[in-house]
DNA sequence: ACCGGTTGGAAACAATTGTTTGAATTCTCT
DNA sequence: AGAGAATTCAAACAATTGTTTCCAACCGGT
């Protein structure tokens, strides 16, 4: 079996020890190790540690973002003029992040390091990806926004992100779930079965009634204190 | 000012620099220099760093158990035999989840927290969180099953995991988002505000309806293969 | 064939990690 | 006040981390 080069090979493993334990758990040793790979291969092909992660996503996020912006440009010329209903741009989405990682990787880990992108590590990596790849989200927003006048912008905002957090939460803890599932209802669920669950509820919510009252609470906000350190 | 003791004072720096990068990634050097404390104490009060990260979740999980036992107790007392809207439960658990963390610490900080015990580190916090505090979950779904009959049980499984996806990803990256919102919509949110938007957007998902098919894809599920270990 | 640039490998690097030690200090109770 | 327990402290521990170094092997072009 003719072995994949070595940064192909290092990147695979990469992927699957992040997305198992995350980052910093995860040593250059242990990948290599695993990879059966020279531990200085790493820093000679990719530089730091921190540049192999981007790499990791970027092989992920560069596909993606490919796809998603001629997904999008199909859509356009199909619709021409016409509003692309929120169901279409739900479910092309959806699609193009299923077909991606298809290809060669997991969508369960594809999934899971987008989950520790924004859950992890504060700094450099949601910088990198929102630079890097902000554009094709941005274009999807506006087209959502059509499909959606009868929300306030801000409004909008949050509840893309709301049904973001079910995204990543439910794909990125998808092992330990289906377990469970499996354990107490036996029955084991397909990733695209999940998709499919999803769908009905992701619909719901971007088109739930609005709240009732305006922000008119005084701004009081003292839920958020930390415990002052005092230095 | 009188300091409080070294324990709560180890734990008050160890909850938000924790919530803030995570464990891993946070150090106990770091933590007791942050708190004025000796290196040794961490050892010597709570025996290890993985006993301290736990003793961190008991402050916050303690208290939230009691509290929602109690309030399930007065709940059921009201409404005697008669179901339990599932609007109420909820609003019952929201409003739980904002006390505790009220009295001294951070709601951002407890939910990024739980956001942070079930991204990372699969192994003995999630076990320990389920072991101990999984009981009062248990008699929480219980109620939401009678106020949502029309559902399989199955299926409002996923859903309660897709809304607790909603949940601790929006709060656990509270601050990104909040400094978004307000520098495009300059809006400034508070967190009874996103509690109030969260609200019909959590309920239209639990009351979405039931998606179309059943699971007879055939259990494909090539999506999941991961790279093989050619050990 | 030969050479220059690229790639691979074992060892060592300095830095940081969690933990332990044993003496000094503070607190508690009679 | 003083014996004894509880706590704090500085120092060192062994282990692991990411990174670098130096040398051998390889490759394609003239």
């Amino acid at each position: 079996m003719a072995q994949p080069d070595t940064m192909t090979r290092i990147l695979d493993t990469a992927e699957v020890l992040f997305a198992e334990r995350g980052f910093a758990e995860t040593s250059l040793r242990n990948i290599t190790g695993k990879a059966r790979v020279n531990l200085a291969a790493v820093n000679y092909h990719f530089g730091s540690k921190k540049s192999l992660i981007q790499a990791v996503f970027a092989r992920y996020l560069e596909p993606f973002s490919k796809r998603f912006h001629a997904a999008i440009d199909e859509l356009e010329a199909e619709y021409g003029d016409k509003v692309i209903p929120l169901e279409v741009l739900l479910e092309t989405m959806a699609r193009t992040v299923l077909e991606v990682p298809a290809e060669k990787h997991s969508l369960k880990v594809f999934m899971r390091l987008l989950g520790l992108a924004y859950s992890q590590a504060q700094g450099h990596l949601r910088r990198y990806i929102q630079e890097e790849y902000g554009t094709v989200f941005t274009r999807f927003v506006a087209l959502v926004r059509k499909a959606t006048p009868e929300l306030p912008d801000a409004e909008r905002f949050w509840r893309l992100h709301f049904v973001l957090g079910t995204v990543i939460f439910t794909f990125s803890g998808l092992d330990a779930l289906r377990d469970i599932s499996e354990q107490d209802y036996g029955e084991h669920v397909s990733v695209r079965d999940l998709v499919r669950r999803m769908s009905p509820v992701v619909v719901a919510a971007m088109k739930a009634p609005l709240p009732e009252a305006g922000p008119c609470d005084g701004g009081e906000d003292q839920l958020n204190v930390r415990a002052g350190a005092t230095g």
